[in-house]
DNA sequence: CCCTTGACTATCT
DNA sequence: GAGATAGCCAAGG
Protein backbone atom coordinates (compact mmCIF):
# COMPACT_ATOMS: atom_id res chain seq x y z
CA UNK A 1 0.00 0.00 0.00
CA UNK A 2 0.96 3.27 0.19
CA UNK A 3 3.21 2.88 3.43
CA UNK A 4 6.70 3.63 2.29
CA UNK A 5 6.02 7.55 1.76
CA UNK A 6 3.99 7.20 4.96
CA UNK A 7 7.15 6.88 7.00
CA UNK A 8 9.22 9.31 5.09
CA UNK A 9 6.49 12.16 6.05
CA UNK A 10 5.89 10.60 9.24
CA UNK A 11 9.98 10.80 9.79
CA UNK A 12 10.33 14.55 8.28
CA UNK A 13 6.78 15.44 10.75
CA UNK A 14 8.05 14.16 13.42
CA UNK A 15 11.09 15.76 13.27
CA UNK A 16 9.74 19.40 12.41
CA UNK A 17 7.57 19.19 15.11
CA UNK A 18 10.35 18.77 17.48
CA UNK A 19 11.85 22.14 16.79
CA UNK A 20 11.79 24.27 19.35
CA UNK A 21 10.46 27.60 19.86
CA UNK A 22 12.46 30.25 19.02
CA UNK A 23 14.62 27.79 16.88
CA UNK A 24 15.06 27.08 13.59
CA UNK A 25 16.45 24.10 11.41
CA UNK A 26 17.53 24.11 7.52
CA UNK A 27 15.60 22.01 5.07
CA UNK A 28 19.02 19.35 4.68
CA UNK A 29 19.42 18.93 8.74
CA UNK A 30 15.83 18.31 9.10
CA UNK A 31 16.26 15.44 6.31
CA UNK A 32 19.31 14.45 7.98
CA UNK A 33 17.91 14.31 11.46
CA UNK A 34 15.07 12.09 10.22
CA UNK A 35 17.91 9.91 8.75
CA UNK A 36 16.81 10.79 5.05
CA UNK A 37 20.24 12.45 4.02
CA UNK A 38 20.24 14.33 0.68
CA UNK A 39 16.51 14.64 0.52
CA UNK A 40 16.73 18.93 1.00
CA UNK A 41 14.38 19.27 -1.18
CA UNK A 42 11.46 16.65 0.10
CA UNK A 43 11.16 18.55 3.23
CA UNK A 44 8.76 21.03 1.75
CA UNK A 45 6.64 18.41 -0.16
CA UNK A 46 6.56 15.97 3.51
CA UNK A 47 5.14 19.29 5.50
CA UNK A 48 2.75 20.32 3.10
CA UNK A 49 0.93 16.78 2.68
CA UNK A 50 1.12 16.87 6.41
CA UNK A 51 -2.63 16.98 7.87
CA UNK A 52 -1.97 17.83 11.49
CA UNK A 53 -0.26 21.24 12.08
CA UNK A 54 3.21 21.76 12.56
CA UNK A 55 5.78 24.51 13.61
CA UNK A 56 7.05 24.48 9.46
CA UNK A 57 7.93 28.10 9.06
CA UNK A 58 10.90 27.26 11.84
CA UNK A 59 12.57 25.52 8.80
CA UNK A 60 14.68 27.48 6.47
CA UNK A 61 17.51 27.52 3.70
CA UNK A 62 20.74 26.36 5.33
CA UNK A 63 22.29 30.07 4.28
CA UNK A 64 19.78 31.03 6.76
CA UNK A 65 17.37 32.99 4.54
CA UNK A 66 13.76 32.07 4.04
CA UNK A 67 12.72 29.57 0.81
CA UNK A 68 9.92 31.73 -0.68
CA UNK A 69 10.40 34.72 -2.68
CA UNK A 70 11.11 37.84 -0.59
CA UNK A 71 8.60 39.91 -1.04
CA UNK A 72 5.78 37.42 -1.10
CA UNK A 73 2.55 36.74 0.92
CA UNK A 74 3.79 33.68 1.94
CA UNK A 75 7.43 34.97 2.99
CA UNK A 76 5.94 37.94 5.43
CA UNK A 77 3.67 35.22 6.71
CA UNK A 78 6.56 32.96 7.53
CA UNK A 79 8.25 36.47 8.70
CA UNK A 80 5.56 36.94 11.20
CA UNK A 81 5.40 33.69 12.67
CA UNK A 82 9.07 33.84 13.60
CA UNK A 83 8.87 37.03 14.59
CA UNK A 84 6.83 36.54 17.35
CA UNK A 85 8.93 34.17 18.76
CA UNK A 86 11.84 36.36 18.95
CA UNK A 87 13.51 35.36 15.41
CA UNK A 88 14.20 37.91 13.26
CA UNK A 89 14.86 38.75 9.72
CA UNK A 90 18.05 40.79 9.02
CA UNK A 91 19.01 41.93 5.55
CA UNK A 92 17.04 38.94 4.52
CA UNK A 93 18.68 36.67 6.94
CA UNK A 94 17.62 34.99 10.25
CA UNK A 95 19.76 36.85 13.23
CA UNK A 96 19.96 35.34 16.48
CA UNK A 97 17.20 37.37 19.38
CA UNK A 98 20.36 38.79 21.41
CA UNK A 99 21.85 39.37 18.49
CA UNK A 100 25.44 40.60 19.78
CA UNK A 101 28.94 40.83 17.68
CA UNK A 102 30.01 37.39 18.31
CA UNK A 103 26.18 35.51 17.67
CA UNK A 104 25.86 33.83 14.65
CA UNK A 105 23.09 31.93 12.72
CA UNK A 106 25.03 28.57 13.35
CA UNK A 107 23.66 29.15 17.33
CA UNK A 108 19.80 28.61 16.15
CA UNK A 109 20.84 25.29 14.16
CA UNK A 110 18.91 22.67 16.45
CA UNK A 111 19.47 19.25 16.10
CA UNK A 112 17.62 16.30 18.10
CA UNK A 113 21.00 15.41 20.06
CA UNK A 114 21.51 18.58 21.32
C1' DC B 1 11.77 6.56 -20.69
C1' DC B 2 13.09 11.47 -21.12
C1' DC B 3 12.46 16.05 -19.43
C1' DT B 4 11.03 19.56 -16.18
C1' DT B 5 10.15 21.28 -11.40
C1' DG B 6 11.18 22.72 -6.86
C1' DA B 7 9.57 25.66 0.34
C1' DC B 8 17.54 22.63 -1.33
C1' DT B 9 23.00 22.63 -0.85
C1' DA B 10 27.87 22.86 -1.39
C1' DT B 11 31.41 24.92 -4.01
C1' DC B 12 33.71 28.16 -6.92
C1' DT B 13 34.31 32.91 -8.97
C1' DG C 1 28.95 38.49 -0.36
C1' DA C 2 26.27 37.95 -4.57
C1' DG C 3 25.77 35.10 -8.87
C1' DA C 4 26.70 30.87 -11.43
C1' DT C 5 27.16 25.87 -11.46
C1' DA C 6 26.64 21.40 -10.58
C1' DG C 7 24.71 17.83 -7.60
C1' DC C 8 20.68 16.11 -5.41
C1' DC C 9 15.93 13.29 -5.65
C1' DA C 10 10.96 12.31 -5.88
C1' DA C 11 6.80 13.55 -8.80
C1' DG C 12 4.36 14.39 -12.75
C1' DG C 13 3.75 15.20 -17.81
Amino acid sequence: MFVSQLSFDEAICKTVSRIARGRVMSYGAVARAAGFPRHARMVSKAMSRSVKPLPWYRVIKSDGTLAFAAGSEAYTNQQNLLAKEGVYIIKGKVVPIAADEDSNLDMLLWGPEE
